[in-house]
DNA sequence: TCTGGGGTCCTAGGACCC
DNA sequence: TCTGGGGTCCTAGGACCC
């Protein structure tokens, strides 16, 4: 049976590592008298703290805030306030008018993001990357035990770091996802084989990463509310209200299977900008402002291609309307390109398809369809001769 | 008091080619 | 003349994630 073609392979060991609070923990290490007070971190470059003469500083309160923005992350003492990433800020200071706001600072997170990243690959390289806060671990070949081995890569990220992390170990990405956010913060949770149903099955399938607010308001519609009712529901019901290739993934999910490989390298496919104005701008009346945005974001799309070595061929813009209605258009241009001016005429061409009936609340840019720089060189030299044979 | 910005993936229809 | 499929590319929208 062991040397059999269909021998099952070797259980795998996929750990999935959350910093805790990440980008206000960040702000922590740079603010510590702040250290046990609700903070919340979204304000504009006006929630900026002023250094008084003394040294003391003094910071901006959620009182009064004004303003479009949103939560993107407070601390765990503002969490008990009511206090959650994505909530709008004006919303956030009824709930909390004292808490702390501090202006999001995207520089300082990516540094402390690479340095946590650099330190966990020192221990295990084999990474994949989930955004600023969070990865994927393949621990399967490492050759040492499991518990032993989660700690000494939370202790290399606090080292590296001065922060905290979450880590939940299991034989695949979906459990581990779950199981790193079961003892926050600073946890280390494994799920064996015996845990599935004490441990997952109790969860609201909300906590599966996957199924987000849409599916689980139809979920809960048909009476399903937990893992365990997701694992118990007959196929036919879900079949009756999901899509075929969504519903097995449901009954996978809730029986803990997931095949997913962690992806330790990937190419981006797109890159964009976008901005939402400070108040909805009139298509005539605001025509100035608009269009200084609109070049504005081309220009910032230019330079980030640069900077990232890439171009692109498929040009789209983004609208969001008063209503927060969403209409996109986008256009494949023969070529690959990474000009603002490009970008600006090809996005303008997309935008003339738009019926302007409404004020506007957001503008973006997109390119799409990327391949590295040095691709297309390569494919453009390739070509050549070919069209050299015309002559 | 409505709801940021930067992404990925999926679906579905139409064009076009074989 | 009518009737086909399969495959790929393009476009639009939507769900979801960090």
């Amino acid at each position: 049976m062991a040397s059999s073609p269909l021998a099952l392979p070797p259980e795998r060991r996929i750990a999935h590592l959350d910093m805790d609070a990440f980008y206000a923990s960040v702000e922590l290490l740079r603010y510590p008298e702040l250290r046990g007070l609700p903070v919340v971190i979204g304000g504009g470059d006006n929630a900026q703290p002023k250094t008084l003469q003394d040294g003391t500083r003094l910071f901006s309160r959620l009182r009064g805030y004004v303003g479009r923005g949103v939560i993107t992350t407070s601390t765990y003492e503002a969490r008990a306030l009511g206090v959650f990433s994505a909530m709008g800020t004006m919303k956030a200071a009824q709930l909390a008018p004292d808490a702390i706001l501090l202006p999001v600072d995207f520089v300082a997170y990516r540094h402390f993001s690479r340095l946590f990243k650099a330190a966990v690959a020192q221990v295990a390289p084999l990474i994949e990357d989930r955004g600023i806060d969070e990865i994927y671990i393949d621990l399967t070949e490492h050759p040492e035990e499991t518990v032993l081995l989660a700690q000494r890569i939370k202790a290399a990220v606090e080292q590296a770091t001065g922060l905290s992390c979450s880590i939940g170990i299991s034989p695949n990405k979906l459990l581990s996802k779950i199981a790193s956010d079961l003892d926050k913060p600073n946890g280390l949770t494994i799920i064996g084989p015996g845990d599935l149903q004490r441990r997952i099955w109790p969860l609201p399938v909300a906590k599966v990463n996957g199924i987000g607010p849409k599916a689980n308001v139809k979920l809960a519609a048909i009476g399903i509310h937990t893992i365990a009712d997701l694992a118990q529901a007959p196929a036919d019901l879900l079949q009756d209200h999901f899509g075929l290739t969504y519903t097995r993934w449901l009954m996978n999910v809730a029986h803990g299977i997931d095949d997913r490989c962690v992806v330790t390298h990937s190419e981006p496919k797109s890159i964009s900008r976008e901005t939402t104005f400070e108040r909805d701008l009139h298509v005539q009346r605001d025509r100035a402002a608009l269009s200084e945005v609109f070049v504005r974001l081309c220009a910032q799309l230019e330079s980030d291609l640069l900077r990232k070595g890439y171009v692109g061929r498929t040009i789209g813009i983004k609208l969001r309307f008063d209503d927060f209605r969403t209409v996109t258009r986008d256009l494949t241009l023969p070529a690959y390109t990474s000009d603002a001016d490009v970008i600006h005429r090809t996005a303008g061409q997309c935008l003339k398809r738009i019926k302007l009936d409404h004020k506007i609340r957001l503008l973006g840019v997109r390119v799409g369809s990327l391949l590295p720089e040095v691709q297309v060189g390569r494919a453009a030299q390739l070509q050549e001769p070919r069209q050299l044979s015309l002559y």
